[in-house]
DNA sequence: CTTAATAATGTTATATTATTACATAGTGTT
DNA sequence: AACACTATGTAATAATATAACATTATTAAG
């Protein structure tokens, strides 16, 4: 098991917790939400969201220690993310990274690096609280 | 006190520690090395920590929570930064973020976000490990 | 089908990172 | 001196993440 598709049961269960939130969720935060669903402790959380990263389901955002869904269906690919973060109303936006990974990649290479993923956090104002 | 210039005692500590290193720091490593200078809490610290970052001196890698002397002297105005980080040896290098950081802010712009600042990590290898 | 290898899970304990809360001391201003 | 303000010291605790090991499920051979 454990290709592209068919996730594991504890998988499951921490995707459809993040995929259904409208914010970016910590870890003790998923856990809290499914001690009812057989999960107990921090290692089942931990584990099923390295694996959910590394297949590009859902991604890390380091500022905030927090997990959002993919919203952007070719990170499986390009491993690579980039988001806004708004410092008023807390809201996380993955941007479309098809025009900006392009510019990045090129300028990865200018500076000698051979570059697998980047990871990209604006932070500022979004439109409705600028 | 406390303006651009003139740090506190702590901050010189702190700072003069992770500008000494040649790798990024980490609190609590920073906090066992200045055991012996009067800094004995990790609140100290992260105190110093917290307003180096806001002058500029400093920049923290969120992905590795870990803390380096800023490389680079226009990071005082823009409060931006872009590092690649080496999965091999670990390497991490601030990158010269004046051409890269005009076209991040017209791409702010363009996803209508007022943007304040950016972090932008690389990850890959580096032109010797590659 | 049985067996062996591999991957996933469950569980306890602990390590690491960061903050809260409150007391104390210095600094500058009036 | 009295006050406001900033920085410091200290203890306790919160929040985030991993190590270690036992158990179970799944897959792949033989
Ligand atoms: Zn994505
Ligand atoms: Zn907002
Ligand atoms: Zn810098
Ligand atoms: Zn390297």
């Amino acid at each position: 098991m454990q290709r592209q598709q068919n996730l594991t049961k504890n998988q499951k269960i921490v995707l459809d917790i993040i995929e259904k939130s409208t914010e970016p969720l910590k870890a003790y935060s998923i856990l809290s939400n499914v001690k009812r669903k057989g999960i107990n402790a921090p290692p089942q959380v931990y584990r099923a969201l390295d694996k959910l990263v590394d297949m590009g389901k859902i991604h890390k955002i380091e500022s905030k220690n927090a997990f959002v869904a993919c919203q952007n269906s070719n990170c499986k690919v390009s491993k690579a993310a980039a988001f806004s973060i708004c410092e008023s109303c807390e809201e996380v936006t993955e941007i479309d990274n098809s025009k900006i990974s392009k510019y990045l990649s090129s300028f990865a290479d200018k500076i000698g690096m051979k570059y697998k993923k980047y990871n990209l956090e604006f932070f500022g104002l979004c439109k409705k609280c600028k």
